[in-house]
Order: structure tokens, then sequence, then C-alpha cells
DNA sequence: AACGGACCCAACCGCGCTCTT
DNA sequence: AAAGAGCGCGGTTGGGTCCGT
């Protein structure tokens, strides 16, 4: 079936979205709704194509998205999720419901990938050295595991308070800010203002802040070489069908699951290791044990 | 200050799936 | 059952920014 991109009709705009263009599609969509993105060109007047609509709304633009700055938690989610799941970013997603796939596809393009790289190398001049002492890889599972249970229980906050279209004004209120300085470059400064709003990193933290992530990578994956390979299979097996849901369907499916587990009802390996929250309280631990080079550094 | 390469990310492209007619 | 339309997903790219020289 052959077909001629949407995108490549006459009169059709590329490139960068405007702060204007923002506002008029998140106008629409806050007294619409998302979705019939066939008619939202029609009907805004915005010279885009639905596709392109669609995108900007998915990801930039769609209320709860949390820009920039992956936590170490995050980080650890991603990369065992894209160990089990392969390279599903919607699927990924779908766990981390404040980033989009899109968001997720390009740290892991531009971060994790190089991370992993780097660290497979050292671990492959390890190996052929010296084997990982027991203790420590058992110790490193529980890392990540206080990693998920920290990031799922945010993960629930997020769900119990998020408002969309609240959130979706607070967007709108920075763009008009954004649009407001009159830059020359304000269309594409936007993001970048997004970005600055939402954190007031200063540069040496974010570099600090990776090498905690680096560190933890380490030991995450120490785990993911040396303990995950036999689960993994009969937990990727069910999440396909997981992953078709959307976040709230999954962040409620999580719930149940939960109240399953408390039936004793069996549950997937993934599902226990995310909902064990028995040890949610040792976040703060691991916070200041990711920080301490001593126990993060197996080698 | 100027230049060039590296990096980053928003946006696009193309494929495939699902739904409708 | 077949064709067309709409949508979602993953891969890729263009251009802006950063950073070292």
């Amino acid at each position: 079936m052959v077909r001629p991109p949407c995108c490549d009709k006459v009169g059709i705009k590329k490139g960068p979205w405007t702060p204007e263009e923002d506002i008029i599609l998140v106008s629409y969509i806050q007294e619409h709704g998302p979705g019939n993105w066939r008619s939202v060109p029609t009907n805004t007047g915005l010279l885009r194509c639905s596709k392109s609509c669609r995108l900007r709304w998915t990801n930039y633009l769609r209320p709860g998205i949390k820009r920039g700055n992956f936590t170490p938690h995050e980080e650890g989610m991603i990369i065992h999720l894209q160990a089990m799941l392969g390279n599903r970013w919607a699927a990924i997603a779908s766990y981390l419901p404040q980033r989009t796939d899109n968001d997720i596809k390009n740290y892991w393009n531009t971060h994790l990938k190089k991370k992993i790289k780097k660290f497979q190398t050292a671990l492959d001049s390890h190996i052929t050295s010296d084997s990982s002492p027991s203790h420590l890889i058992s110790k490193s599972y529980g890392d990540i595991r206080n990693s998920y249970n920290c990031n799922h229980s945010s993960v629930l906050r997020l769900n119990q308070s998020c408002s969309t279209y609240a959130s979706s004004t607070e967007n709108i209120s920075r763009l008009l800010e954004g649009w407001m300085r009159n830059s020359p470059k304000a269309g594409l400064k936007t993001g970048q203002e997004n970005n600055n709003t939402q954190s007031t990193q200063t540069k040496a933290e974010q570099e600090s802040c990776n090498i905690i992530a680096h560190d933890e990578l380490e030991s995450l994956l120490s785990f993911e070489n040396l303990s995950s390979m036999s689960w993994e299979k009969s937990s990727s097996d069910s999440l396909p069908l997981e992953s078709q849901l959307t976040p709230t369907d999954r962040l409620n499916s999580m719930a149940e699951t939960k109240m399953r587990s408390d039936n004793n009802t069996p549950l997937t390996f993934l599902e226990k290791w995310l909902l064990d929250e028995a040890t949610t309280g040792q976040v703060e631990e691991l916070m200041s044990l990711s920080a301490d080079p001593s126990s993060a550094s197996m080698f």
C-alpha cells in the first residue's frame, strides 16, 4: 500500500513549532481532548499535518511530562527494561509515565548506550582478571530493587496528584513566558526554557549526578550480566500485553496487581520486584549508598 | 574572538498494525 | 475479503548549543 506522506502536502509547514502554534494546539486539545488528530489541523487552522500535531502533543505539550535530568532510578529502570524489552520505547515509557518514549529513546541513544558500552569494555577486562564476589552481586541486586521501589512510589504519587488540564495550563503559562520574552529564537528556546524552569541544577550538579548514575549503572550491570538471565524471559513474556496499556491504565493495573499479590495470586517476577514496597524506607539509604564511591564501586 | 567537532534533542520519515467501509 | 484511512512506534536526521583549541 503506497501512500504519500501526509506531511508532503503543499502548504504543510515543517520544522520547529512556534509558541503561537503550541498555544493554538494546547487550547484546542484542552477544549476537545486529545485524539481525532486528522481534524486538528482543519479545526485549528494550523499548517501542520495531523501526525505532527500528535507528536508535538505527546512528546512535548502533554501535561505531566518531566523533561531532562533523568534520575539514577529512572536510568536503572530504563536500562533494565531495555534489557528485557529491547528497543520498545513505548513499552518502556509506559513504566515511566512522566517520560515520553522519544525522551527515553534519545536518552538511551545519547547517554546510556555509551555508558553501557564503556562499562562493558571495563567488565570484559575485569572478567578476564577476576570474578565478582557473590555478596557484592546480591548487594547490587538489592540496590536495584530499592531503586525501583523508590521510582514506583513516586509514580504512584504522581498518579494521585496529576491533574491533567491543570498541568496543561502550566505548560501554556510556560509557553507564554517564553513567548513574551520575544526572543528571535523564541520557538526554539521554549524547550530549553521548560527545561530550565523545571531544573535548578547547575551543570556541576548534573555532572555529579551523572557520576552517581554511572556508579549505580555499574552495579546494575554487574547484576544484569551475572544474575538476571534466568528470569528475564519469563518476565518479558508477560510484558507485551501490558505494554499496550496507557500509563494510567498501567498504574491502575499495577495497583490491582499489588492487591492480587496480597491475595497470594502469582505475579511475574518483574511485577513482584516493582511492587514490593517492603524496603521502600531504605530509599534514603540507597541514595547515600549511591553517593558513596566506596559502596558503589565493585572493582 | 573565531572556528570546528561533538553532543543533544525536537521533529520527521517510513513501516506496520488496527479499524472501518 | 480487500482496500483505504488513521494512528502508533522505532529509527534517523537537521540544526542548535556546547566546548575545546
